[in-house]
DNA sequence: CATGTAGTTGCAACCAATTGCAATTATCAT
DNA sequence: ATGATAATTGCAATTGGTTGCAACTACATG
């Protein structure tokens, strides 16, 4: 029925419930493009659905970021923003911390990271979605002139 | 005189002021140890002198992150964590998601990420200071044996 | 040393995000 | 289908952090 059965049944088997907000929540952004703030997936459920609680965004937000359905990311845009992971489509992102401008990043840079730190120590990171900050290379070129 | 003659230096030339609160504050940070909360700072600020206000500390960290001479980090404690930046012992962090253990991981990891994304992208990223979230040896396998 | 000025401070108001709680509801086991 | 139970919700209060602004001050310059 519903294109979320999937993840309907991952917050069953986990001990949670399917309740409308979070599926309102999820579809916002499942079919929202790109990343997401708490306010805007607010706005969007509130248009369906006019007594939902902020409180219940980010609440919902914490628990698809612990089954890592969703990630949360400081973009250094003030708000917080939240992306659904896709397996497929993984990567993160280079942001310019002069101009802000922001690329992407292939996954297997950070895959590469990863199977090294669990090789030497055991530890399994999650590398979901980084937003790495630095100079981009116009910026750099031009802070080294000086 | 006072210790903190390298640092007045990088404020004036960039344009900043060394203030007594700034001075302060810095000497909260490269004689305290490790991470310290704003809460922290603040508090050991305000036994100095008591007319020093949060938001002070707030943009005192804010300036000093864009010199990038203090980190600032969230560990998952609730509250964002601000260090002092060693050139000498630059380091990063290993955060277990199930049972909080904090480890250190060498910098050279990153080190060679930064290269990396340097070569082949020409975007220099500041490396200073991560918190890496995962699963460390001990909650993994626990978790595999289910 | 005096002075002009840009940078900084403290304060109060504000904003994003979190939390305690009583009422409600999804789910499971009968 | 019904009832027991644990999870969740909306609300209000709270917390960590930010911002606008008028008063103040560090410091470059002459
Ligand atoms: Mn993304
Ligand atoms: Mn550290
Ligand atoms: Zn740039
Ligand atoms: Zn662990």
């Amino acid at each position: 029925m519903s294109c979320e059965t999937d993840t309907v049944k991952v917050l069953r088997t986990t001990g949670h419930k399917a309740t409308p907000q979070r599926l309102m929540i999820l579809g916002a952004l499942r079919h929202g493009s790109g990343h997401l703030t708490a306010a805007e997936i607010f706005g969007e459920v509130q248009a369906e659905y006019p007594y939902v609680d902020i409180s219940t965004v980010y609440r919902t937000l914490g628990v698809l970021k612990e089954l890592r359905l969703v990630s949360e990311t400081d973009m250094g845009t003030g708000d917080t923003t939240y992306e659904w992971v896709q397996q497929q489509e993984r990567h993160h992102h280079l942001i310019c911390r002069n101009c802000d401008e922001v690329t992407s990043l292939d996954h297997q840079y950070l895959e590469d990271l990863g199977a090294e730190i669990m090789a030497e120590s055991g530890f399994k990171p999650d590398l979901d979605h980084f937003a790495i900050f630095g100079l981009c290379a116009k910026c750099r070129l031009e802070a080294e002139q000086n």
